[in-house]
DNA sequence: ATTCGGACTGTGAACGTTCACAGTTTTTTC
DNA sequence: GAAAAAACTGTGAACGTTCACAGTCCGAAT
């Protein structure tokens, strides 16, 4: 562990302008800086982060944008906890997390909150996209990568983040797929429950699990799209009811967001307390957790979305506090929850 | 974020009688203490952790200790990676690890390795515990709380452990019954491969699973286990040739261990090309791996070494550096890991 | 009354880095 | 060839903490 006094007393220069030829800062002599990099080369110098830090004393602020919470859905309350903790951990390293949140459906409210960061001036940002892409586009565009951002659940095309944090849409779908074929494993009709848009995500998973019963011709793949193309399938008793109004029998259910347990609900009500339709569905929800644990739901796909947040804190501590290099793209592996392991996924 | 300085002037005394006061140096009067306690409190003081670090200036070493790895095996390369890249990180922290690795069939070699770091004196262990739970028992007591211990893999009882890094192994083992019961819905003979010993969590894994069949009379569980208890099932050829020659057709295979890539080779060699057996096992070794994509392998419980190990070392450094609380146990989630999600399972 | 010892308190250097400023040398300009 | 400008180099304070050391104070023992 060389210091600057070290190559300083090697180089027979000061500490200054090792320092200078260190930051280029310039004012040192050609002769002088190529020894003095050579020898910082030969010793492998590596700064003193302690040293480096407490001369800077410099606080960092990172602003977490998310939508406001929603205690029903219980998603965004889980990526914002896993923010929390990265926030509690890093109080040590100067880092402070701030977190904004606006309504999902405003997009006025979205414009309002973005305000309040550029005013806030942070030095990076976690950002849950939601559905206005124009205004964050041209929010990044503002930035011009003077403030990093990263991004969680899905990419925004077009922007430079420093990282985007997510699952992979399609294969989870497909995955569904898959366990879904395990549930059902000689043929049926299976509902799929998704959003129309070309693009998004929940319907990218929707591409996923029916191209995998393709070739399949024994299953008989539905998609059911909510009417409004904007609701974010709040209206899932409307699709039930379309659903089961048809005159074929469900086997299996097939729900790309958060609310498969409207669908136990629906169910419950309506065929009463017997278990018989296969039914697949996204994230560790309160609802979903209970149904997934009493036997209705048979699998979920967790997306993690505390560790998501926690790592996209993370993420931006490691670049812009320690200035290490970050991968461009963070996959969150594709959890295949049960019954018998929900109790192992409740943690960060 | 107050300081020493800020301390001692609102309590009219120099930063040494607050710095006293803070490490209970003595040497201070009653009541200048007390007001000092009280300033501290007031004002929620926190030492700057850099500032700190850089004054003591101290370096950490962390040892591992595994055994030598096995290619063939694959299981410690990938624990021991996940400890590399924890020390790569921490190496800014002035964290150094350091790998002893012993023979996990020698027990002189295992004691060998142990004095090695006796004499090493590390500033903490991170110790796949392997065979000989003695010698670790009298280590342990040795060290006499002074130097921290991490368990990895699987906890020993007795010691006083600053944080054991464990899976469940009888829910992982429950968990795979369940996996299975949904690979032959109806029925079927299933063969598992376990070790004898009652307690090691091979073992426990095997009860899990055998327990998950138990009230289901239309399932068959016969429990295999190889001659030599001490032998990590590398004789499973035998093993394999055991459940084959009985007059009963076997429908499934569970094998407790990372070698169910073995049964494949063997059925491979026996009975061709086509595959009709259900095969669960655990780890993503690359044996397993392989054959896990191209079908044969149906699934695979992931244990994750990698990420124990990092995060065995993070728990070490969080401790000794940071002198933060840390959890007793950390429990590892029973991933399920399927053809179509293992690539996103195979980073840390 | 002086000395001594113990209890208490303050001072200042050090950790490695950064950077403003002062000081020195070289080059340019008239 | 002298003065001014530019290029280069060294110095020292500061960040917040720790700790050895040097004081100061006061009561007790001589």
């Amino acid at each position: 562990m060389p210091t600057l006094k070290e190559i300083a007393k090697r180089a027979n220069v000061s500490i200054g302008t090792v320092d200078r030829v260190i930051h280029n800062r310039g004012n040192v002599s050609k002769e002088k800086a190529s020894i003095i990099r050579q020898i910082i080369k030969e010793l492998n110098y590596r700064p003193n982060l302690y040293a480096q830090q407490l001369q800077k004393n410099k606080k960092f602020t990172f602003a977490v944008i998310m939508p406001e919470m929603n205690p029903e859905l219980g998603y965004w309350p889980m990526a914002i906890r896993g923010a929390e903790k990265a926030g509690e951990e890093l109080w040590k390293h100067n880092v402070q997390v701030d977190f904004f949140y606006y309504d999902a459906n405003s997009r006025e409210s979205f414009i309002q909150t973005v305000g309040k960061i550029k005013r806030l001036n942070p030095d990076g940002l976690l950002i849950a996209p939601g559905l206005y892409l124009d205004v964050i586009h041209d929010f990044t565009f503002e930035l011009n990568d003077k403030i990093p951002y990263v991004f969680f659940d899905s990419p925004v095309p077009g922007t430079h983040s420093l990282c985007d944090i997510l699952q992979d849409a399609y294969y989870s779908g497909w995955l569904s797929g898959k366990l879904m074929h395990l549930l059902l494993p000689n043929s049926g009709r299976i509902a799929v429950i998704s959003v129309a848009q070309k693009g998004n995500h929940l319907r990218n998973r929707a591409e996923g699990f029916i191209n995998y019963f393709q070739e399949k011709s024994q299953y008989n793949c539905l998609l059911f799209c909510p009417e409004h193309i904007d609701s974010p399938l709040h209206d899932i008793d409307h699709v039930a009811e379309n659903i089961f109004t048809g005159q074929h029998q469900v086997d299996g259910i097939f729900a790309t967001n958060a609310l498969i347990y409207k669908v136990v609900e629906y169910l419950v009500q309506r065929f009463g307390e017997s278990k018989r339709t296969a039914l697949i569905g996204y994230d560790l929800t309160p609802g979903n957790m209970a149904y997934l644990k009493n036997g209705w739901i048979d699998f979920l796909i967790s997306q993690r979305p505390e560790v998501q947040s926690y790592r996209g804190i993370y993420c931006l501590y490691r670049h812009v506090v320690l200035r290490e290099k970050v991968e461009r793209t963070l996959m969150m592996p594709l959890d295949i929850v049960t019954r018998e392991n929900i109790t192992f996924y409740q943690e960060i």
